[in-house]
DNA sequence: ACATTAATTGTGT
DNA sequence: ACACAATTAATGT
């Protein structure tokens, strides 16, 4: 608990760290866990501590497709969205991995933004990094740059795992994006062709090139 | 050790 | 996108 202030220290004012530490309870997943469902009401939002967690959206057609990850100290901007007016989730969030994180209470959130300016710009700042991101694949799409957005899933993976290795099947990683199979084993040819990665059966090496 | 089967990956149309 | 071939891993005998 005392490490966890460290860590808040940098980006939020103290006052505002004691209300989190006394007021916000601390709470534990293990890979695999469902964090939030679609559906179910929002009562509190996340702030990562440690570990990561996979942000998933359900299409139309019922594919779900990977939004984003979230790591230390980043909370997730469309559980915020849903927190102000305590709406249902329209994402699932699964940790990737052991995951703690500490779970704001939604009447906070108000109060905390005319109290604290640190607050506001942490808010701020992550609601304008989501949706950088969301401009760029958007680009991407319009310009049917699948193999950028797929360079960029693979950099992500490997960023939030810590691995140069991915160990996933070709077919997991197009349906996370919303693709077919065939179009993924493809371009992953091509980048081992160029010398990018190497391809294994469920395993995919990221070269020091990448 | 070998055969069978299932799952993953590669390729042409 | 589809179909099929080739390869690899898993399992049983």
């Amino acid at each position: 608990m005392t490490g966890l202030k460290e860590k808040l220290k940098h980006f939020l004012e103290l006052k505002l760290i004691d209300e989190i530490v006394e007021g916000c309870k601390v709470m534990s997943f293990k890979e695999g866990d469902v964090i939030i469902d679609y559906n179910k009401e929002i009562k509190f939002m996340p702030l990562i501590v440690s570990g990561t967690i996979r942000v998933m959206r359900k299409n139309e057609d019922g594919h779900e497709l990977l939004l984003y990850y979230l790591s230390s100290n980043e909370s997730c901007a469309m559980a915020y969205t849903c927190c102000m007016e305590a709406r249902k989730s329209e994402i699932k969030a699964i940790a990737e991995d052991n995951v703690e994180l500490i779970s704001i209470p939604h009447e906070k959130l108000d109060e905390w933004l005319v109290k604290y300016p640190s607050w506001k710009s942490y808010i701020f700042n992550s609601f304008t990094q989501r949706f950088n991101e969301l401009l760029k694949s958007l680009e991407s799409i319009a310009f049917h740059k699948l193999d950028e957005r797929l360079i960029k899933y693979l950099k992500n993976k490997s960023r939030v795992t810590g691995k140069s290795s991915i160990l996933l099947s070709h077919n997991q990683i197009a349906e996370e994006m919303g693709t077919s199979r065939v179009v993924i084993s493809r371009l992953l040819k091509q980048l081992e062709n160029d010398k990018k990665l190497l391809l294994y059966r469920n395993e995919i090496k990221l070269l020091s090139t990448f």
